[in-house]
RNA sequence: GGGCAUGUGGCCUAGCGGACAGGGCGAGAGGUUCCUAACCUCUAGAUCGCGGGUUCGAAUCCCGCCAUGCCCGCCA
């Protein structure tokens, strides 16, 4: 399906010539068009769109809303901007009517799989997310961040920018030298057995390992072994091939596992960029050169620091021993992106926005453009006992909440095998695959549905709650829809929306003309779970449309064949949407 | 102490300046000779944390307070 056919979508358009036919006729009466007032009317109005301007301009007029409102709608002339059928007065506000073209462009629209891609936009953007420091298994803790930050990158594709996923790999700092001679001192017949067998669970033992020994040894032993974590650092700081290749194994190890355990979700990246990079190609220290050259740069302590007008805290960007800082290395990353991209999105934790607050204070005063950066941020999930900790060993492993995800779906499909009423027989193949996709699409769901400055508590129950607004509701749509569309054989559909008469169908078929919209707003301002929340509504609309509508079974070959293409709609609308969220869409359940 | 975020029926959540605050779970009552009942319908349940203010209009904006979380490291 090409390119060619994306639009910017019918809801789009029609927003844009409900605003232009509403500002001619404000500007006819002179009257000021700064604050049209276009929204969504709530969902038991047959508008489309609708306008609350007639408040405003009351008081101009000097006449109240309902009169306003109707004087402005007989003066919109419907007929000069496309879509625009009509435009009705409803009390103190203006209800904005679609024409039949609408609904037939939506429908023929809806047929092709890309329905809800925006057109391309030229525009590059990288989405950095997860960069978990690599030191162990993936905890559900932090497991917001790659269910996020995928659905983040899904969004800006779907909405035209050319996309790159980054990890930002953090193989430069103290956690990674302590990890790199932890690995290299101690002897695994001495660990406990892994949690399971792959890499990060092997390896993330002798992190703790190193963590306990520097925690709990006597003074001397400590001693010796900061030293040798020191001399790693300074290593890397000096260019020292020998410490990159040590500390390279290490991290290469335990990524390689949590590359795994992401791949699961499914996240993917199409870049590990790894600090120290930075640190070779001289970047960071020439980040430090013009830092000390700043006005606000001081010298004090014996390390060097940046001052802020309106942050109370230095940031130290050389310490004294002349090793530089995480966000030091950041800076020059940033620069990087700059370079290489028209715009930055970071997903991170909460606890990152000061440093992250730092970091955009600092690259403007290095002279970059930091409206090209920005953030998306969420708190992170709790245990009810409290934090869950890499370190400590403290937490929910992803691993184990997906595992335990997929048992769940599957002792479902199980027993769902019984009494289903459907001829079709589900193969044990089909089990599989039913019970992987709704497993991990509840998982993703749960999390991307939820507005991301949310805390949360994991408790498995609810975690694991499929009869709950839920992935498995929305995903049972698009398999009804895959179940009628499978048995009309040689039936085609038609879009033309003109057999589409009852209330269910053209609310269905609305609420598939909005996927555009939502797309290009929750891009806008970087916010997934607006899809997550279409998805349930155009979820509700298709149930009711399913109850009261048969496809096939409809009285005429000319509604079977509007219905199919309105089920064909619905279903690349689902599709697509799930696809955002990256939330399988099965075929059947 | 300072900064930032969050606070919506028993629980989870949408809405974030406009039409009666939508859903879901849980509770109660129903629905399947018909394209999958992982569905649908109905009932009960809300001082939108509290108090002020701005506005024709506030869950939504502003101020104060309370509660919770995060941050305030030459860690990341």
């Amino acid at each position: 399906m090409g390119a060619g056919r994306r639009t910017c979508g019918m809801l789009l358009t029609f927003r844009e010539s409900v605003a232009d036919a509403l500002r001619a006729a404000l500007e006819a009466r002179d009257l000021p068009t700064d604050d049209l007032g276009i929204e969504e009317p709530p969902a038991d109005v047959d508008a489309v769109l609708a306008s609350s301007v007639a408040f405003r301009l009351a008081g101009d007029l000097g006449a109240p809303p309902p009169e306003v409102a109707a004087e402005l709608a007989g003066d919109v002339d419907a007929d000069d901007h496309r879509f625009l059928d009509r435009v009705e007065p409803n009390g103190p506000y203006l209800n904005f009517f679609p024409d039949e073209a609408y609904f037939r462009e939506t429908l023929s629209a809806g047929l092709d799989d890309d329905y809800g891609r925006l057109p391309d936009r030229d525009t590059s953007v990288v989405v950095e997310h997860t960069s978990a420091n690599p030191t162990g298994p993936v905890h559900v803790g932090r497991a917001r961040n790659p269910i996020i930050g995928d659905a983040v990158a899904n969004l800006l594709d779907y909405a035209g920018y050319d996309v790159d996923r980054h990890y930002y790999v953090n193989d430069a700092g103290r956690q990674i030298a302590v990890f790199t001679w932890a690995y290299e001192t101690f002897d695994e017949a001495d660990l406990p057995d892994p949690a399971r067998d792959r890499a990060e669970y092997r390896m993330v033992r002798y992190y703790r390992k190193g963590n306990e020994f520097l925690e709990e040894a006597p003074d001397p032993e400590v001693e010796a072994a900061e030293a040798e974590i020191q001399a790693i650092l300074q290593g890397l700081e000096a260019g020292d091939e020998a410490a990159y290749e040590r500390v390279g194994e290490v991290v290469d190890a335990v990524l390689g596992g949590m590359r795994e355990c992401l791949a699961r979700l499914p996240a993917e990246f199409d870049e590990f960029v790894r600090e120290t990079r930075f640190m070779r190609d001289g970047s960071t220290d020439d980040v430090v050169a013009r830092l000390k050259d700043h006005d606000r740069s001081v010298y004090e302590e014996d390390a060097w620091q940046l001052t802020f007008e309106e942050i109370d805290k230095n940031l130290v960007f050389l310490r004294s021993d002349g090793t530089s800082l995480y966000t030091t290395r950041d800076l020059a990353h940033h620069e990087w992106k700059f370079a290489n991209y028209d715009r930055a999105v970071t997903v991170l934790g909460e606890d990152h926005k000061l440093q992250a607050d730092q970091l955009r204070r600092t690259l403007r005063m290095l002279g970059n453009d930091v409206d090209a950066l920005e953030n998306v941020i969420y708190s992170y999930v709790d245990l009810p006992e409290g934090k869950m900790s890499t370190r400590e060993g403290t937490g929910v492993q992803l691993d184990d909440l997906l595992d335990e995800a997929v048992a769940r779906a599957r002792e479902e499909v199980e027993s769902r095998l019984d009494d289903r009423l459907r001829s079709d027989e589900l193969d044990a193949d089909d089990v599989d695959r039913i019970a992987r996709q709704v497993g991990v699409g509840a998982v993703r769901y749960d999390i991307v549905a939820k507005q991301p400055t949310k805390g949360i508590t994991f408790e498995w129950e609810q975690a694991l709650d499929f009869e709950a607004q839920s992935a498995p509701y929305v995903q049972y749509v698009h398999a009804r829809c895959c179940g009628i569309l499978n048995e009309a054989g040689d039936r085609e559909p038609t879009p033309d929306p003109a057999p589409l008469t009852t209330d269910a169908e053209r609310d269905l078929l609305r609420a598939v003309a909005r996927l555009p919209g939502v797309v290009a707003d929750a891009a806008d301002d970087l916010e997934p779970h607006r899809v997550a929340t279409y998805t349930r509504e155009l979820g509700d609309r298709f149930n009711r449309f399913y109850r009261e509508c048969p496809v096939l079974g409809a009285d005429d070959p000319e509604t079977v064949a509007a219905r199919l293409a309105l089920v064909a709609a619905a279903r690349h609308a689902m599709a697509n949407a799930l696809d955002v969220l990256g939330v399988e869409a099965p075929r059947s359940m």
